[in-house]
DNA sequence: ATACGCAACCGACTATCTGTCGGTTGTAAT
DNA sequence: ATTACAACCGACAGATAGTCGGTTGCGTAT
């Protein structure tokens, strides 16, 4: 029997499966029989609402974005917090990719995600990087850091939070814990800001000072 | 007529085809039926030699990056040459990818290639950061530079000269030429250096001084 | 109520591509 | 000359992305 539904209805069950098979078995290895056998749906149809199977992930891939950008956006908008403050809360919310959970994040480096990685990298990048630099330029003009550069400065803090973090070369804690104060130490230097006014901004969201 | 090859010239002539057409047309869009249609052998002998497609392409990395590393060994091990000047040729050097021509870095960005780009860019990182990290603290022992998170310093420089310069974003040489300026205010920063100090180990290797 | 038009849907089919396998041939040593 | 084995062959199987002509249900006009 033959279920009919809108087309934007039908599009968001696709995506909905789509990005969870993805998540969970990686791009490469999911076929798009697997997504309309799940749903329940002829080849046709699925070919009817997307052009491709690239055209699912990159429809994914926007969703999936928008949610993370309307996010950050509110964190980058709440000036009652402090700057240093919101920036690392922006960081941190990077960490948890979007709200559809983040088996993705541990699929993201498998060589079968090659694609989906890249697509969602440089998305993320060219999207959140405005955010970063108007954090940048406020902090600028509160006097709490200084740089001529403001838009590459927050590229760098972007790129590196982004890489060195969500890398799989991060094995222990212990080096996590190295790594994420030799970001803050990096991150003064870069905005020429007072030695530990950065560590001060985070501890406590993290509530995790040296005992 | 049947010709008999030794096994591992038969592996070079497969490597240099293939990579010749992952340059050209990308990962994705050459079929394992182009290169071996390309050198003149059968379907059974590439999979004697080779297990997979992508063992072909890790293969043709291995040496790819065997010889950027032995280039940037060579560069950075020129003890007679001041620390900065030789951090900045394996910057530069970086940006001509390998013998093989650079062909392949125009091609790098695209969808098509997603897996290549990945496994290059993971292993150029680690085999590169060691290089980074030693012309670092043979910085901070001659007291031109000073950081406490020598190999993060090195880390972030490696990749923001990798994703920044490498990257498509770059449009316009005037583009270029101030990402390459905040390049070196921001490497000058972090690792603690004199303002221009940098700059003038630059501009031997360029001559682009400001007219 | 009926006819009409169209958006949504169907599924068989094609084209392509990767990887396998049993068999063959050249070559070098005995 | 015999043998052993590394290198090679090509037909074949299995999987998958994308196409296309045809169908069906639903809203709308008559």
């Amino acid at each position: 029997m033959r279920i009919v539904k809108e087309a934007q209805e039908r599009k968001n069950e696709i995506l909905d499966v789509a990005g969870r098979l993805f998540a969970a078995k990686g791009y490469d290895h999911t076929s798009t029989n697997d997504i309309l056998e799940e749903i329940g749906i002829a080849r046709g149809t699925l070919y009817y609402h997307f052009k491709s199977k690239e055209d699912i992930l990159d429809a994914m891939i926007d969703r999936m974005i928008g949610q993370m950008l309307a996010q950050a956006k509110a964190l980058a908008g709440q000036k009652e917090i402090p700057v240093l403050q919101r920036l690392t809360m922006m960081i941190q919310s990077l960490q948890e990719r979007g709200s559809c959970g983040d088996e993705i994040m541990e699929q993201l480096h498998k060589p079968q995600n090659a694609l989906m990685h890249q697509k969602i990298q440089e998305r993320l990048s060219v999207e959140m990087n405005p955010l970063f630099i108007a954090l940048i330029e406020e902090g600028i003009e509160q006097g709490i850091c200084q740089t001529d550069y403001p838009s590459e400065a927050a590229e760098m803090t972007f790129l590196y939070a982004n890489i060195a973090f969500d890398e799989l070369s991060v094995h222990s804690e212990e080096e996590r814990q190295r790594k994420r104060a030799a970001f803050i130490y990096n991150l003064e230097r870069l905005l020429k800001m007072e030695q530990g006014s950065m560590q001060e901004a985070i501890m406590p969201l993290f509530g995790d000072e040296p005992e």
